[in-house]
DNA sequence: TTTACTGATGACAGGGTGTCATATTTAGGT
DNA sequence: ACCTAAATATGACACCCTGTCATCAGTAAA
């Protein structure tokens, strides 16, 4: 589970073991190939035939690898919030377990984030029930979740006005949400960096101190 | 624009003036027919082919009326929304403008609603930004928004903690993103209606005192 | 070398898509 | 009533993509 950088893929959608036993390079050329694809079009749009045709490998093979597009699509998905996730951990010790603030160098970092962008802005702006597990972490189970914990343990719940794990947890979805919220707006209205980042701060001010007066 | 039941459709996608130039019968055959195939499956899967073998008419003359089955969709999802809106206003009314007791009301409405309810449960689950429009009203155009101001001029601002239009906006899109979140929840997880309407009233409340002590 | 298993390949049938040339209907004008 | 032009209706068609499957190749153990 794990705010809007980790992942886990809700155990759906997974590459063959035929695709983990090709040598590196066939892999790389395979990933880059998809990428390419799903970076052009969302997924629902991609086509099996591009990625085969750029990778240069017969159409049987992609089928003996994956059981169909979702399945590469969730594997890059997956990798690449799984390398965010050390960094909000990081940015969350950085900030004395401040959530907040976390989430606002999270945010920022994001913004900046070019490498995948054209993948990640298709990603957003199609964002599927299924494709936000894989960015939010929404669990069925909220407790033993290991990524929950391993996050959890390095947030300072002392300034947070909770009674527990539970809450806790809510805590987390509602961040998340808003959070994401703001950044398919960014893609969706073609929003400046300053403009998203404004944005995002008034909201999540109003989160920190609450909507009703008093 | 408008809470997590009214519409607008971004402008981009309607059926052509010959659809509405049809005889009325033929035109809830089609509308029928459309809801059939998006109540089995979700828009990106859904055929074209399907909804005219329903609708019994040649394939050209679907696309006399509409360029796409997007067309005939988003048509559906704003007719839909556009019934509920009158809705919210009234429980707005009804709770003395108190704009999340009203949205309770308005979570516990959506929950028994049975009608339409595999469609919205595909719509819910594929989610993509340009339906989330049409759900939530997110607009790039803050100001001059008819919709927002008819429903803002029925909340009781005295209560929230804003200090104008602007911020009423973020909140109602902070309000709108949770709520919507939870009902995606309920769909996915397969939640009770109880079970939906505690997950729920946790996070109205947290939203309601703030995340952050004091 | 034989056997058995794992992986590679590409031809193929099935199905959906959007278009377009042709046919039909409708609305005016005379 | 008749004729013409515009609007609408129709379905065959070419195109593209998909998932499968029979066949071929590689490899390692017996």
């Amino acid at each position: 589970m794990l705010v809007f950088l980790y992942i886990v893929n809700g155990g759906s959608t997974l590459p063959k073991q035929t695709f983990f036993n090709l040598p590196e390079e066939k892999k790389q050329i395979l990933i880059q190939s998809a990428e390419k694809e799903f970076s052009r079009v969302p997924l629902f749009e991609a086509s099996i035939s591009n990625i085969i045709k750029a990778a240069g490998i017969p159409r049987g093979s992609f089928y003996q690898y994956f059981e169909g597009k979702e399945d590469i699509y969730f594997y890059l998905l997956d990798k690449m919030a799984g390398q965010r996730k050390g960094k909000f951990i990081a940015f969350l010790q950085k900030h004395d377990g401040d959530l907040i603030e976390a989430m606002f160098a999270m945010f920022e970092c994001m913004l900046h984030e070019q490498e995948h962008i054209s993948f990640m802005k298709n990603a957003f702006l199609n964002m599927t029930h299924k494709v936000e597990y894989s960015f939010l972490g929404i669990f069925s189970d909220e407790e033993s979740i290991s990524d929950f914990k391993e996050v959890s343990a390095q947030i300072n719940k002392n300034s947070l006005s909770i009674s527990g794990d539970q809450e806790l947890y809510h805590i987390m979805q509602i961040l998340t949400a808003v959070t994401f919220r703001n950044f398919v707006a960014k893609f969706a209205r073609g929003l400046s960096d300053e403009q998203a980042m404004k944005s995002y701060r008034i909201e999540m001010n109003l989160l920190k101190k609450g909507i009703y007066k008093g």
